[in-house]
DNA sequence: CATCGATGTTGAG
DNA sequence: TCAACCTCGATGG
């Protein structure tokens, strides 16, 4: 489920909580028990984010490849030092240092600080129940006990963090990394803006692919997944289906530009906020509910917020694309 | 309790 | 084009 701006939000916990001090890995579930010994007693070194994938270094020479697919999802617990860069959207952020408790307890869902990913608000109210039921603080287990199914744990000395339900969590040399990378599109947060937006175009223009299909391709542009697709071709009032090499190169070069500022306010607040211009209550409103935030995400036979048309659904290669027909002719 | 669906990708046919 | 992968919260009976 997490699209660009989940996986650099990762990669900062990482690189907060993770790089510089030793880790003893395991794969509970044992479908990466090779690959946990590898990294046991090894230091991640630095933390690479590149659209949908992360690359963990450790020394020496050995990259953890993580892609969370559409199930995937990191959870946190310890003593988490929070990225003061980025923000949590229950406004919880200010609240360091704190085992179990606040951040892990968190249930802001895909916001959360505590699990990043696809949304896991249950696990923290199934958490919640048990501390209302009077658990001990002196009694929470360390490392804390592993629930379903966790392909692998990476633990310090203070942090602790499960992998569930990857797509990809593989062990790679410093060339197969630089080869995955390679193979991928521009990532606003990864190459210089200008020169991504001359690749995106390279890579765009010409083709006879729709393009709602483009946004959606990673060796295309990186980072953009089924929502911020569907917002992003509104936004630009673009027919998803419109050839990308009838897209005109000005408008081409809108989309990137789009991308490079929708990134980073996701990267920040944690959400997928497409919409602006908003008064005070309306973004405060959007910020709280997934159901306000989007001009047509999931809005099937809701009026389009612009000119009150129903907003379309349609299946477009096996992803659901929602559009306004008229906004979007 | 069973079934469905999801912010994704791969590879067979 | 479509099934498979993989996990679990939401939904419905």
């Amino acid at each position: 489920m997490p699209e660009g701006h989940s996986v650099h939000r990762i990669a900062r916990q990482f690189d907060r909580n993770f790089v510089g001090r030793v880790v003893t890995a395991s794969s509970p579930q044992g479908r990466f028990a090779g690959g946990a010994a590898v990294l046991t007693g090894r230091t991640p070194t630095r933390v690479r984010a590149v659209g949908k994938q992360m690359f963990l270094e450790f020394d020496s020479d050995v990259w953890l490849r993580v892609h969370l697919g559409i199930y995937g999802a990191w959870d946190f617990a310890g003593e988490i030092l929070l990225d003061p860069t980025i923000a949590s959207a229950n406004g919880r952020m200010g609240q360091t240092g704190q085992r179990g408790t606040d951040a892990v307890f968190d249930d802001a869902g895909e916001n959360s600080l505590a699990s990043i990913g696809a949304p896991r608000r249950a696990r923290g109210a199934v958490r919640m129940s048990e501390q209302t039921r009077g658990l001990d603080e002196d009694l929470e287990e360390w490392p804390p006990a592993v629930v379903g199914q966790v392909r692998l744990r990476l633990l310090t000395e203070t942090m602790c963090a499960d992998l569930r339900g990857p797509t990809a969590c593989q062990l790679q040399t410093p060339d197969e990394m630089l080869a995955t990378v390679a193979s991928l599109g521009p990532d606003p947060l990864v190459d210089d803006p200008a020169a991504g937006e001359e690749r995106f175009l390279a890579a765009a223009r010409r083709k006879p692919t729709a393009i709602g299909q483009l946004l959606m391709d990673q060796k295309v542009v990186s980072g953009i997944g089924n929502v911020y697709r569907a917002e992003m071709l509104f936004r630009a009032r673009l027919n998803p289906h419109t050839p990308g090499r009838e897209v005109p190169e000005d408008v081409l070069r809108s989309l990137w530009r789009d991308w490079v500022v929708l990134l980073p306010i996701g990267v920040d607040t944690g959400q997928m906020m497409t919409m602006d211009g908003l008064d005070a209550e309306s973004y405060r409103r959007a910020m709280a509910s997934r159901d306000d935030r989007h001009w047509v995400y999931r809005r099937a036979g809701l009026p389009c917020r612009v000119c009150g048309t129903a907003i379309v659904l349609e299946e477009m290669a096996a992803r659901k694309l929602y559009w306004c027909p008229r906004c979007q002719a």
